[in-house]
DNA sequence: TAGATTGTTAATCGATTAACAATC
DNA sequence: TAGATTGTTAATCGATTAACAATC
């Protein structure tokens, strides 16, 4: 069995990725550890230390091909797996999320959006026709879907994704405010947006006092 | 001087304060570090050690009192000094994270929408009249928000975090995919919900290999 | 008072950084 | 080959957990 990598090392997979699709897109093709840490302003060392938690992917001398790392963080990360999602809740934020993200650049694909208010049920988001909520069961069991991304209510995300656990779902992104709780082989990635406000709070009332005095 | 308190304290803070709300909006008057760890899925330790950065908050044999400490955290975050922000870019993403935040409870006071679209600029979102972007020079030195919400075009963000930095802008909550660079005497938040998704994508991969043998 | 639970110190654990031999 | 830069080990640093005396 392998080693089991660090959380720290995943939470930042993501922004290696980022910043490797920017240097390909530029046509930049090769890259030293060193050169990528002033960009990303981390250290040479962690960059190194982090990559070398799936494999050596570089070469002593020249650095490590852009194209090749990309592709090999991409499939680290799974984005080439075709996982499908479905979102529960066609309201502002459902919307936004659906239209603005690139799903299947990020390793998944919307199959399905849902919603109990007939108002918007059959109304389109981003080329996929919203359907009532209630046939959601049917749904999943048909297509199999693996993550749900839940905009709804708070009131309404516990019982939410209770049902769809037992449809067969395994993993949420949660948008409400209600904090879905850790639950045994379900993987969860609750967004709080307001937190980041608050945490710049912080920041600006830190500053503000140290300028003070 | 204090010492400095460290990053991870300061990120787990909103949710120590979003806890506490929860508790205090269902009635809970008193709770011990225990009881909330149970609830947060952290250690009692943690709580503990996490707190007493900022000072004892907590009484021997009782706990603590869930709307002082609730109190004593707005404070420590900032949360009720009034600060004041504007957003720039009144898209999709901007009117979503306009509408459907509860600013003034996370420290800050929405009081600017700008757009260079002529076709949005007038148009109202949430009680704020989006003005056009030209105006926010003057609207900055008249009204010195200190933060500035970034939802605007990746190509954009780098030369309007400039303009605005030069107007006085000191921090800043970016949504678009460009990562803002650290810049001295410069607050940045940036925001990455594709990442969320890789992260998923992971950690969805990593069970499904694990189940797999 | 006795029981509970904090605040705080000490021990452990893990993550980051530094250093350098290996090697392209 | 000489220079550059990786992969990897060792050293450092910081964060988390455990333990318990203080005390409400």
């Amino acid at each position: 069995m392998e080693k089991k990598v660090s959380g720290s090392v995943i939470n930042r997979l993501p922004r290696y990725y980022r910043h490797l699709t920017d240097l390909y897109d530029s046509g930049i093709e090769r890259i030293s550890s060193k050169e990528l840490s002033r960009r990303m302003d981390v250290t040479a060392s962690q960059i190194r230390q982090d990559l070398n938690c799936f494999g050596g992917f570089g070469q002593q001398g020249y650095g490590y091909n852009v194209e090749f790392l990309k592709t090999e963080i991409a499939n680290i990360l799974g984005l080439n797996r075709g996982y499908t999602a479905v979102m529960v809740g066609a309201g502002n934020m459902g919307r936004t999320f659906a239209t603005n993200t690139k799903f299947e650049s990020r390793g998944f694909k919307l199959i399905g959006i849902f919603d109990s208010d007939p108002a918007v049920v059959g109304s389109d988001i981003h080329g996929i026709k919203v359907s009532a909520y209630s046939e959601i069961g049917d749904f999943i069991k048909e297509n199999k879907p693996c993550m749900a991304i839940l905009t709804v209510p708070k009131e309404a995300t516990k019982s939410v994704a209770e049902e769809l656990i037992g449809y067969g779902i395994k993993a949420f992104m949660n948008f409400s405010y209600s904090e879905l709780r850790q639950m045994e082989g379900i993987i969860v990635e609750n967004v709080h947006l307001g937190d980041s406000l608050m945490r710049l709070s912080y920041k600006i009332s830190e500053k503000d006092e140290s300028g003070e005095r």
